[in-house]
DNA sequence: CGAGTTTTTGAAGGACATCAACGTCTGTGG
DNA sequence: CCACAGACGTTGATGTCCTTCAAAAACTCG
């Protein structure tokens, strides 16, 4: 149903964004696009913070239907797993360099850099944070809804003020907000004729136009 | 639009689950049915380990739609968060009984008592799964499937094979679930005509009698 | 340029929401 | 103990937002 893209596009490595406080780096590593990073039940050996480009985890029902649970983009931490498995799958939506830590380290980690494992802990509850926040769109935001939020949230993560460049496409928009592609594309398509947005670069520029409108929307 | 329930119903303390493996205990405190335990905005000066009762957590839209993120049973640690304000809100659901932890002890925690610190981590990360997994709930799954899915968790966390005392009305279920509590109601009737539930004490247990068909639907 | 992929658009259908009324349970006071 | 009021839950009729199915348009890249 979602056929994993091919391989393609080797990445070059761009600006580093170095672990911040701590002198224990990982290793870093590439992905092409569509490639994966794990798989759901897969050992979690390795947990991750993105250098550059943007990773999606996902999850997959058996008969194909599938959420992503977040986009990751350059600094956030993902891939840390209470149990021994991964419970979500990791795959490259464009080229992306990442950062690998052991998974084994990090108990020890937390004991012998604090700094580190309080900046951990910081990201860990900000995923629970963004998690919360998703949940009340999937669960109770309308389509239109849906969108507006994506749409700052993403300008505000890129520090874009009114202007997003999308690395992902329609699919994966879809998948993360609990919507069809067809809607996500109508829903675009009605923002624009109300002028909230502009499409541009092959409706992979999205230009906020009406901010403030957008955020009403937002709610 | 959700009006929270009278306070009515003081509540008894029942036996304790004590803090597992370490020797500093939080603060006990007691709350009755349908009082806040803290408020979304409100300084997140405690987060709290659940000894008896049901907790939920919501939040809620500026028009009133609410998502409860999660209901806390015996055991599940929640209100920790990464800046200084809760971002939701907590509430009893029934008579309530937890253990509350100073925030500002968190990282000293972490350094004097790893025992704790890997403890809260490791429910941190449990919250975290519980959300990705809710997250597919609420973005691809049906009516039917959601209901399975609840039924079936809340009967593993309560150490209940097939009989499921539910401590929340219809329209909690409504809320966590993303529907509509008419569509609980409905969905609920459905499983009960198909033979795959039973209810009971006025709806308010209901008996998996086809689990296998229950876990079919979970997909 | 042309094949394949991605996006958009259209028409029709369905799952869930909304609006409305009725039934049932709980707890309180006569 | 029963009656009654208010809360909670179920059921029905109707509506709508989003999905599904289908096809055309636009874009990508060899």
């Amino acid at each position: 149903m979602q056929p994993f893209t091919s391989p393609a596009t080797a990445s070059r490595i761009p600006a580093a964004v170095v672990l911040r406080g701590t002198s224990s780096a990982g290793t870093r590593r590439s992905f092409g696009k569509g490639n994966e990073l794990f798989g759901e039940g897969g050992a979690a050996e390795y947990f991750y913070k993105v250098v550059s480009g943007t990773v999606r985890t996902c999850k997959l029902l058996s008969d194909g239907r599938r959420q992503i649970d977040a986009f990751h983009l350059p600094g956030d931490v993902f891939g840390l797993e209470s149990g021994a498995d991964h419970r979500f799958t990791a795959e490259a939506v464009e080229p992306v360099v990442v950062e690998a830590y052991r998974r084994s380290h990090f108990t020890s980690l937390l004991h012998d850099d604090p700094a580190f494992g309080e900046q951990l802990m910081a990201s860990m509850l900000q995923s629970l944070e963004r998690a919360h926040e998703h949940m009340v769109l999937l669960g109770r935001k309308t389509a239109q809804e849906k969108m507006a939020t994506f749409l700052l949230d993403l300008a505000e993560r890129l520090d874009r003020d009114d202007r997003v460049e999308l690395p992902m496409q329609r699919t994966d928009i879809a998948d993360h907000l609990g919507l069809t592609i067809e809607t996500v594309s109508r829903t675009l398509t009605q923002m624009v004729r109300a002028g909230l947005i502009k499409l541009a670069a092959a409706g992979r520029t999205i230009i906020l136009s009406d901010k403030a409108a957008l955020e009403q929307l937002n709610a």
